[in-house]
DNA sequence: TATAAGGATGCAATAGTTTGCAAAATTTTA
DNA sequence: TAAAATTTTGCAAACTATTGCATCCTTATA
């Protein structure tokens, strides 16, 4: 149905390698040849067959873009990102939505199916098992939003979230708030775990201010609503670090039904400094997350990786920043 | 470095074309070579690569997933839905970000050139042409969220938007509002002119309540923010029908700022009924536009046509419903 | 037990490309 | 202008699988 390969040099009166070489670049070809190539396959329509080619040319291109994450208002960005990213690369994404598989050796056995050149593994909630199970499979794989701690032999491109949490306290103290709590995403998140060991040590260092936490259930709307309503039967904090942004925004909602006003009776910031947290009717005070840098900084060293295999892992971390909006009183000079 | 066909050929002491028997269903093979020729596939954790596969078989069991609309929240639902439905059918979704594609041809190439077995062109304000230039290369192409009305040569699964506009007008009448206007999404979306089609037939049979409506730049929270902001200067209706239900949360913020209160000053219906419309800070009444059906549709007409390719293209057309919640006053008998 | 029927197996061709190598063509050098 | 150097070209063998056909082995039938 399609031309192919054959039926250009058919058409042109060359050898197929003639037609190979001129879509290959930096083949080497004659332009009078090459211009006899290119007039076939323009005729026929023709242009070669990747999957095919990467028979002997071992790549194909195709990147596994595998996450557990689409639920998270975020991940659209991220996935936006991604994917014109790896265009830009000329990779093309196979989507994997890991949300009810827990083995992580399907995903393997099917990625390496298709023969993807390289996984990116987008999520800061799946154990490291799963990058790690790729490879143990030789395929390149970088792991964006993960741990760098665990994994220090994967690359790992996200963001220091001890650093993180001890920066959402720092914040918190210099507004003056005397009760400061953590309202942490799922504690199995490892994200969350590490944000609460910096909150922790920060807060450490002021024993005159009361400090709690505790976890939702789910990085979601509904999940921290539930927890703030719950916390809220035995009083609340002066103000809480929420888990994310769409945590938050739960958060936010609870304490509206509870009548507390934001931030005049309670401060809150976010996490992620999502689209949504600047929209006008929420105005989120958040730390901002730099996805976009992170993302860019993932596809490029998933390139630098099919390159050379075997680069030896590194973590890239950037640094966040908190975003004022109009969750959070102002500093207080102490 | 993978073990292939022949590796596992030869361990077993069997020829290759056992070998491939025993992995594709319906072959015939005898139980005492399936026996063997399995110890030696797992001892050498060999499985088929379907690349190679699909090059005899010419089906690779990839569908291109191709959307420009990877910034409203729904359309992370939708990415669940989809992957979460073609992988069930054993297939793999590619995915192509449109958000600055322009040509038709570009992607159509690139499909082709991975030899997708399918595309879904989910998007309702991507042109027509989108989805025939992949059906004029004799791709199997299903159109999701597309009009049905130009064109009946792609198949399309969605929803009568015409419909739903009528029924959008028939709801705001019911509660009684004397001025109502359409807030619709960009003038380009099919689905926003034909919802404007039934909103204004229906409002034609009501002439004595004042009608107006206007465009919202994007279907995004800041143009139906700055829109409504526009309108305001000129005085405001009593009730809204916007665009979908982001472009709604956008008039909800910016109708807030206006001082005016809903749905005491002013009422809402918004369209999708996404997650968010239900969190308890938005409740937004709005219009249910059944997604998980349509997609799950999607892919069952996809699967449908990949066993024949000849199929007379339908459309398949879900009903909608009001789904209430705070944002209209209560309905009135008149 | 001989034969027919059917199932299991292997051979070899095929799918659409790339690529090492040798031969041919062209260009450079002397 | 001939030889040397370089570039261009084609042949044929990969790459990893599937499949039609012929052969061989079983099992059923008479």
């Amino acid at each position: 149905m399609t031309p192919t390969l054959k039926d250009v040099a058919l058409r042109a009166g060359v050898s197929t390698s003639a037609v190979s070489r001129t879509f290959t670049d930096g083949a080497s070809v004659s332009d009078k040849m090459r211009k006899k190539v290119e007039k076939a396959a323009a005729e026929l329509g023709y242009s070669p067959n990747f999957i095919a080619r990467s028979l002997t040319t071992r790549r194909t291109k195709l990147i596994g873009l595998v996450s557990d994450n689409f639920y998270n208002p975020v991940f659209l960005e991220v996935f936006d990102r991604f994917t014109r990213a790896l265009q830009d690369c000329g990779l093309r994404p196979l989507l994997v939505n890991l949300s009810n598989e827990t083995d992580p050796e399907n995903s393997v056995r099917m990625l390496q199916q298709y023969s993807v050149d390289g996984v990116m593994v987008v999520s800061s909630t799946l154990p490291p098992e799963f990058s790690k199970a790729f490879r143990d499979k030789n395929i390149p794989v970088v792991n964006t939003f993960g741990r760098h701690a665990t994994s220090p032999d994967v690359h790992v491109v996200g963001i220091d979230n001890v650093a993180a949490g001890r920066m959402a306290a720092r914040e918190l103290v210099s507004r003056g708030y005397k009760s400061i709590a953590f309202l942490g995403g799922p504690k199995r998140a490892t994200s969350t775990l590490d944000r609460l060991e910096g909150f922790r040590a920060e807060m450490a260092q002021h024993p005159d201010i009361a400090f709690t936490y505790s976890f939702a259930s789910a990085y979601s709307f509904q999940a921290g609503r539930a927890e703030i309503l719950r916390l809220a039967e035995n009083g609340l904090a002066e103000a809480y670090f929420g888990g994310d942004d769409v945590l938050s925004v739960g958060i936010l909602s609870g304490l509206q039904d509870l009548g507390k006003g934001v931030p005049q009776d309670v401060g809150l910031i976010g996490f992620n400094n999502m689209e949504m947290a600047g929209w006008e009717n929420i105005a989120l005070t958040t730390i901002h997350q730099p996805i976009a840098q992170i993302i860019a900084s993932s596809v490029e060293l998933m390139v630098a990786m099919l390159e050379n295999p075997d680069r030896y892992p590194e973590a890239r971390l950037f640094p966040c920043h908190v975003v004022e909006r109009k969750t959070l009183r102002p500093i207080q000079s102490r």
